[in-house]
DNA sequence: CTGTTAGCGCTTTCAT
DNA sequence: ATGAAAGCGCTAACAG
């Protein structure tokens, strides 16, 4: 079925490694050489063995990426910017999805192996300490994605400064009784993602800015999920003096503040301001008002990160970045009922 | 850094068959041996290089996937049940997206050779006659997902009943004039799905058993998309006689419709009943009727039978499935205004 | 049961 | 510029 080097190096009439250097666009190979192979090559319909070409290399070729696949529409776009950038290139893109805690460890586990796979790209997600010094050893090269590690190349998102823009938006329209609704902080099942955690640092530098004091009454943590937020969001709308504007740390979870208000008959923007974070695909359907962070764009830079990484082996460089994000005004925010 | 098989026969005082029997639980092995073997390979921490693996194994331990990956929540869910399934198999998953036709093509050459991976699951696509050829003549095993292909194996979704059933519900509901918003039928960019086509198809027969005669004026093709599908329902609800209710072949195009409806003032369902397809995940949170189909299912099925075909190497079968989709009516779908 | 050996298909020296 | 040869790490067939 399937021809090999030697076929065509015999039925070309020469050695081994020419045909490999024809291949490998070596430039020691004589015109006239050259085009004999190609001719054969193409004849036999000849395709050199990936996995001979990896083994020969030592290379694996792939890069592995974990992703909380399909827990937020968010990583889905970051994935789509991580494969954008690599197709095209040698590099094979094989995903580890977590879902679970156990498959989180696993995939951890799994994907950084030098026999596995050249790089690793890791979304979201936050490793603890012993699986950080896992993953050095391993020796492959990572690149965290909207995680910042310390002794890890990483590309992160200004969430601090996009809870600020959020929440500063809603001050500037004049509210005062501002609610947050975010991930909970330290469930294992939210993987530790941090961002929530910053969007929240974001809020109570905003409203301390602006000399409100931040109220625990006015914050909310729950899992992430649409209809988690709407249940916190239906406690936070009925305290004693109820929050003008609730800003939510994801477009999924501002959904779900949506769906209390409307539960509890408030008129969105009229008697409750909303804004989420993201700016998904359907925040703009919706009319919400949000954050936009880069989402296809975080996935591209990482690749490009890891690629540099990648072809100088030398440098331990760990290089860092952060992409800001941008205010997206719609239909759900507006100055609160005097 | 990495211990080959050759030290650890080495340190444990055994031949390299022995450990490479011990790591392939071979019951050729004697207690203690094993035990020894094991112990070595523990103490140096040695894994067994899948490169090496594949290569001596002439198998890839890869499974790809074709996915127009991120143009529809749709793919997305299948890919999920793809890679649930896949998950704890020996097989890694490597995903080609495709978003344009150059990448359509390519994918499609690449992901199916023996050398990259030892199954295909194409997603939603349906490759020319050539290309199936192409796909024959590699020898890979391919399963088609949401694409029924004659000669080879496939995981079909039956569109045309679901198309019937939506139609039939808003027959049932008293409507008369039913108008229907689908994709392009013969746009190479729309990678020549035939769900809406289908669909198109259980919508015509629908009326056509209720003695409502399809007419051209309440039929819409174009590019997939909520945008697009706003456009053309703006045009379908000012005909003469406009329908009272429209059949979208998807729920991204059931929200482009509901956007013309908010667009021209209608009211929803009162002046516009409006039914979806596929009841991904946001359709709930919109109170979208539509009909539900088996997303994450038609993925692990997809999987399951490729892992019989790959274990049966001889059986020339082909087996075909189809999964039944189910009405789910919600907020947007009422009886007509009299 | 276990050690030895022959490749798997390719890249890469090393001579020439 | 090009041929020959030495592996890359593993599995599987073959002797014992």
């Amino acid at each position: 079925m399937g021809a090999t080097i030697r076929d065509v190096a015999r039925k070309a009439g020469v050695g081994l490694g020419t045909v490999s250097r024809v291949l490998n666009n070596s430039p020691l190979v004589s015109q006239p050489t050259r085009e004999r192979v190609l001719a054969v090559i193409a004849e036999l319909r000849y395709k050199p063995s990936q996995i001979a070409r990896s083994f020969a290399l030592g290379r694996t070729l792939t890069i592995a990426t974990i992703a909380p696949f399909f827990t937020r529409p968010s990583v889905v776009e970051r994935l789509r910017g991580i494969e954008a950038t690599l197709a095209g290139s040698e590099y094979n893109l094989v995903v580890f999805n977590v879902e679970t805690i156990e498959r989180r460890a696993a995939s951890l586990r799994d994907a950084a192996r030098r026999d596995r796979s050249d790089g690793v790209l890791i979304i979201s997600l936050v490793p603890a300490p012993d699986e950080v010094a896992a993953l050095h050893e391993s020796g492959v090269p990572i690149v965290m994605i909207d995680a910042l590690i310390d002794t890890l190349p990483s590309v992160g998102i200004d969430n601090t400064s996009g809870g600020m823009l959020a929440t500063q938006a809603l001050i500037d329209l004049g509210h005062r009784r501002i609610g947050f609704v975010g991930d909970l902080l330290d469930d294992p099942l939210t993987f530790q993602f941090t961002s929530s955690r910053d969007r929240l640092a974001g809020y109570q530098q905003a409203l301390t800015s602006a000399g409100i004091a931040p109220s625990p009454a006015y914050i909310e943590h729950t899992v992430h999920g649409r209809y988690e937020a709407r249940l916190v969001a239906h406690k936070l709308l009925q305290v004693a003096e109820p929050p003008s504007a609730i800003f939510a740390a994801s477009d999924t979870q501002a959904m779900g503040v949506l769906e209390a208000a409307r539960d509890l008959g408030l008129a969105v923007p009229e008697q409750l301001s909303v804004i989420g974070f993201d700016d998904i695909d359907i925040a703009e359907y919706l009319g919400l008002s949000t954050v936009r962070q880069p989402l296809f764009e975080s996935g591209a830079r990482s690749v490009e990160l890891l690629m540099t990484i990648l072809s100088d082996p030398v440098a331990p460089v760990c290089p860092k970045e952060i992409l800001s994000c941008e205010l997206v005004l719609r239909a759900t925010t507006s100055a609160p009922a005097s």
